[in-house]
DNA sequence: GACCTGCTGCGGGGTG
C-alpha cells in the first residue's frame, strides 16, 4: 500500500491479535487508521488457513459505512486472494445467493441483515459460518447502551451456534471514555476470554473554541404567535455564521432537522444578497438517500461548503477535511460533542476548531427565575467544561438490564429459525447462555405466556413451540428484522425527483410551504393511498415538522450546570454576550437563594424545587409528585410545585416513609409501550423493565431526603 | 427538550 510505516495502535494490534486469544477494543479517532489495524491481522490468518466459509465478519451499523469499507478492504484483500462480500438491504439478491453457495473470506453486514439470515437462510447457516473466528464491530460506542446492542448481542450468541470454535469479537470505536469495563461485560458477560484495550495516545492538537450568545425576544403570550416565528428573530447569529463559515470547509450540527433546513435557507439567501453562489448543503435522515449521497460527494471535493446537518454526520462516513465544527443550541452530551469536535482538525498541524451558537430569551426582573437563569447557555458552558477536562469524562453507556421488546422479537425469530422449538430450549438460548442473562425464567414464561394469550405463538401437542399464523404475519413483513421503532412516513416527491420523507402524525397540509433538502417548497397533493406527498418550488418559505422525540441527559451535567452557576470565576471561551448573560444568571441564582437550599418560594403557594438531576430521576421524581397531586411542571433542572415548602417537605418526607416501591411507581406512568415490540407484552411485566430501566426512584428518594 | 439506524420477495418491464 506504499505506507512508510504502521501507526502504534496497528503494530500493537497485530500483537494483540495474533500472540494472544483474547477479544480486544480498539479506540482511536476517526480515520486513524482503526480498521487496517484490525484487519491486517485478520487476513493474514485467513489468508493462511484458508476454510470453504465466512471466516471474519464486519458489523457496521450504516450501509454508507459497509460501503465505505468494502472498497477499503477489497484493497487490502486482492493481493491475499481473499474474498469479501457485503450484505445489506441494497445489495442485490444474485450475490445474497451465490455468497450462500460458495461461503468464503469476509463479511460486511448490518444487524438487520443477520437478523434476515436468521430467519430466512437457516438452513445454510452451518456452513456459512462453521469457521467463523473474528467478529469485528465497528463504531460499537453506537450499539452499546441501545436496543439495536441488544439485538446484536443476542444474534452473536444464536451465531455461536453454527460456529465450530468461538469466535473473538474486535470492537471499534472513538469515545469510549472511561467505560472500558461496560463494554467488556458487554462483549464477555461470562469473562471467559480477556478483553484487552489498545488506544491511540491524545495527539495534543491545538484547539480553538468559542461560545457565542444571542438574545432573542420572548414570543408574546397574548399574540399566541406560533413556533415558527421565533425562527425570525434570531438576530445577528445567522449573519455571524456566514461571517464564520463561508469560504472554507465546514460542518454545523443542529439539535433539530427543522433547524437543519431553517439555518441552511437563511445562509444561503446571504449568499443569494451578496451575489455569491449557494455554499450550504444538507444532510440528516429525512432526506432521500441521493441527495444526502450528492451532499456527501461535494464535502469530498475542493470546493468551500458547508453542511448543516443532524447526528446523522456524527459517525464515520467519510466526508473530507474539515476546518471548524459549528453547533447551535447546546448539545445534549459530552458523547456527541466530543464526536462533532473530533470531525475537525484531522489534517495533521491542523487545529480543531468548534464555535456553539446559544440563543437566549431576552429577561428582565419580571421573567420567569429558570428563564433568567439562561439554562441553554448554562448546559453549553457545563458540556464544554467537561469535554476539556482532563482525563475527560464522557457519559458511560448504560446497559439496558430488561429490554423485553427486543426479547420478544427474539423469541419470534427463534421460532422461525428453528420452526418450532421447546420453551426450556429457547430459554437456554437467548436468556441463560444468550444476551438476556439477567431474565428470571418464571418472568421469561409469563412473556409466552402472553404471546400465547395474544395468539402469536401457540403449543403443539408434543409441546413444542410455533409461530401461530398472527406470529407468521409479524415475522413475515419485512419490518420485522429492527429491534427499534421507525415512524410511517410519507415521501416527498417533486416532478420525478424523491426528496425527503415526513412522519405521518405532522404532515404538512396543500398550499402550505415547506423547506426540504435546503429547497423551498409548496404543497401541491397529498395521497394518502400511495403516502407521497407532491411538492413544487416555490419562494415562500416555512420550516418542516418532525416529531419531538427527547432522549435522557446524565446527571453529571446537570450536577455541572449547578457548578458553573454557583462559581464566580470567568470563563475563558465565551464572547461578550454569553459572559454578560452569565453573569446575570449568576447574579439572578444569588438573589434567589438558590445556593442557600434547592427550594424557592415564588408565591406562597407555588415553588421551585431545584434538582439538577439527570432525566431518569427528574422522570421518577415528576411521577411521585403527580401521585402527591401537587401538580408538577418540569423544568428540566427543577420541578415547579403548586403547593407551600412545608407542604412540599411533609409530602415527600412521607411518600419516602411508606416504603415506595419501583413497579408501583411505573404504574403510573400514562404511556408504558416505549419500544417496538412493546405491544405484544403484557402491561404487568412492561412495568417491571420500566422501573429498572426508565426510572431511577433510588435517585430521587435520596434527593427527598435532601430537602426533608 | 433530539437525533440516528434497518429489512424481503415478488411481479412487471426493459435490456442484451
Amino acid at each position: 500500500m506504499k505506507w512508510p510505516s504502521l501507526r502504534p495502535i496497528q503494530e500493537e494490534a497485530i500483537h494483540a491479535i495474533l500472540k494472544s486469544n483474547a477479544d480486544v477494543l480498539i479506540s482511536a479517532a476517526t480515520a486513524a487508521g482503526k480498521t487496517e489495524a484490525a484487519f491486517l491481522p485478520i487476513l493474514s490468518e485467513v489468508h493462511e488457513n484458508p476454510t470453504p466459509s465466512v471466516q471474519a465478519m464486519y458489523v457496521g451499523p450504516l450501509k454508507a459505512l459497509i460501503n465505505d469499507q468494502f472498497g477499503r478492504l477489497e484493497d487490502l484483500c486482492q493481493r491475499a486472494e481473499i474474498d469479501v462480500h457485503r450484505w445489506h438491504g441494497d445489495v442485490d439478491a444474485g450475490k445474497k445467493n451465490r455468497l450462500m453457495e460458495k461461503p468464503s473470506g469476509v463479511l460486511l453486514i448490518t444487524p438487520e441483515s443477520i437478523e434476515s439470515l436468521m430467519i430466512n437462510r437457516n438452513t445454510r447457516l452451518p456452513s456459512v459460518f462453521r469457521g467463523l473466528k473474528y467478529v469485528v464491530i465497528d463504531e460499537i460506542h453506537a450499539l452499546i447502551g441501545n436496543v439495536r446492542g441488544t439485538h446484536l448481542r443476542s444474534l452473536l450468541f444464536r451465531l455461536r451456534r453454527y460456529v465450530e470454535h468461538d469466535f473473538r469479537i474486535v470492537g471499534l470505536s472513538a469515545t469510549l471514555g472511561n467505560a472500558f469495563s461496560d463494554y467488556a461485560e458487554w462483549m464477555r458477560p461470562d469473562r471467559d476470554r480477556e478483553v484487552s484495550l489498545i488506544s491511540a495516545k491524545d495527539e495534543g492538537k491545538q484547539l480553538l473554541y468559542k461560545i457565542h450568545a444571542y438574545t432573542i425576544s420572548k414570543p408574546d403570550a397574548h399574540t399566541s404567535c406560533s413556533a415558527d416565528e421565533s425562527y425570525k428573530s434570531t438576530g445577528a447569529m445567522p449573519q455571524d455564521m456566514f461571517r464564520h463559515f463561508s469560504g472554507h470547509k465546514n460542518l454545523i450540527f443542529a439539535n433539530r432537522k427543522s433547524d437543519v433546513e431553517w439555518f441552511a435557507d437563511e445562509l444561503n439567501s446571504q449568499c443569494r444578497a451578496k451575489n455569491l453562489p449557494e455554499e450550504f448543503l444538507v444532510h440528516h435522515g429525512s432526506l432521500s438517500k441521493e441527495i444526502r449521497e450528492y451532499t456527501e460527494q461535494e464535502m469530498q471535493k475542493e470546493r468551500p461548503r458547508t453542511t448543516v446537518c443532524s447526528s446523522t454526520l456524527e459517525l464515520g462516513i467519510d466526508i473530507g477535511n474539515v476546518r471548524s465544527v459549528g453547533q447551535v443550541d447546546p448539545p445534549y452530551s459530552v458523547n456527541s460533542l466530543v464526536q462533532r469536535l473530533g470531525r475537525s482538525g484531522r489534517k495533521k498541524g491542523e487545529p480543531q476548531r468548534m464555535r456553539l451558537y446559544i440563543r437566549e430569551e431576552d429577561v428582565d426582573e419580571q421573567s420567569e427565575l429558570t428563564d433568567r437563569l439562561h439554562l441553554d447557555l448554562l448546559q453549553a458552558i457545563a458540556l464544554s467544561e467537561l469535554l476539556l477536562s482532563r482525563p475527560r469524562w464522557v457519559e458511560p453507556p448504560r446497559l439496558v438490564s430488561w429490554d423485553l421488546s427486543t426479547l420478544t422479537q427474539q423469541i419470534l425469530s427463534t421460532l422461525a429459525e428453528t420452526g418450532g422449538c421447546q420453551a426450556g430450549v429457547i430459554f437456554e438460548r437467548l436468556c441463560r447462555r444468550g444476551g438476556f442473562r439477567s431474565m428470571p425464567p418464571n418472568v421469561f414464561s409469563e412473556l409466552l405466556r402472553g404471546l400465547g394469550k395474544r395468539q402469536i405463538i401457540e403449543q403443539m401437542s408434543q409441546g413444542d413451540l410455533i409461530l401461530a399464523p398472527d406470529g407468521e404475519k409479524v415475522v413475515g413483513h419485512y419490518s420485522f428484522y429492527s429491534a427499534f421503532q421507525a415512524p410511517i412516513e410519507f415521501n416527498v416527491i417533486a416532478g420525478s425527483e424523491t426528496i425527503g420523507r415526513l412522519p405521518v402524525e405532522s404532515l404538512p397540509q396543500v398550499n402550505d410551504h415547506l423547506l426540504l433538502a435546503g429547497r423551498r417548497w409548496q404543497v401541491v397533493a397529498i395521497d394518502d393511498e400511495q403516502k407521497v406527498i407532491l411538492v413544487r418550488s416555490s419562494p415562500g418559505k416555512a420550516p418542516p415538522r418532525f416529531l419531538p422525540n427527547g432522549g435522557d441527559i446524565h446527571e453529571r451535567v446537570r450536577q455541572k450546570m449547578r457548578e458553573v452557576l454557583l462559581a464566580s470565576s470567568p470563563v475563558s471561551y465565551l464572547d461578550s454576550t454569553a459572559s454578560r448573560l452569565l453573569q446575570n444568571a449568576r447574579n439572578a441564582a444569588a438573589f434567589s437563594d438558590i445556593a442557600k437550599g434547592s427550594i424557592v418560594a415564588l408565591s406562597p403557594n407555588k415553588i421551585l424545587w431545584f434538582t439538577w438531576t439527570g432525566t431518569r430521576t427528574q422522570r421518577a421524581l415528576m411521577l411521585i409528585a403527580e401521585v402527591l397531586k401537587l401538580r408538577p411542571v418540569d423544568h428540566h433542572v427543577a420541578l415547579e410545585l403548586a403547593c407551600s415548602q412545608t407542604e412540599a417537605t411533609e409530602k415527600f418526607s412521607a411518600y419516602a416513609k411508606s416504603t415506595p416501591n419501583a413497579i408501583q411507581l411505573a404504574e403510573e406512568l400514562p404511556f408504558k409501550h416505549i419500544n417496538k415490540f412493546d405491544y405484544l407484552v403484557d402491561d404487568t411485566l412492561l412495568v417491571q423493565g420500566l422501573a429498572r430501566d426508565y426510572l431511577d426512584l433510588d435517585g430521587a428518594l435520596w434527593l427527598i431526603e435532601t430537602i426533608s
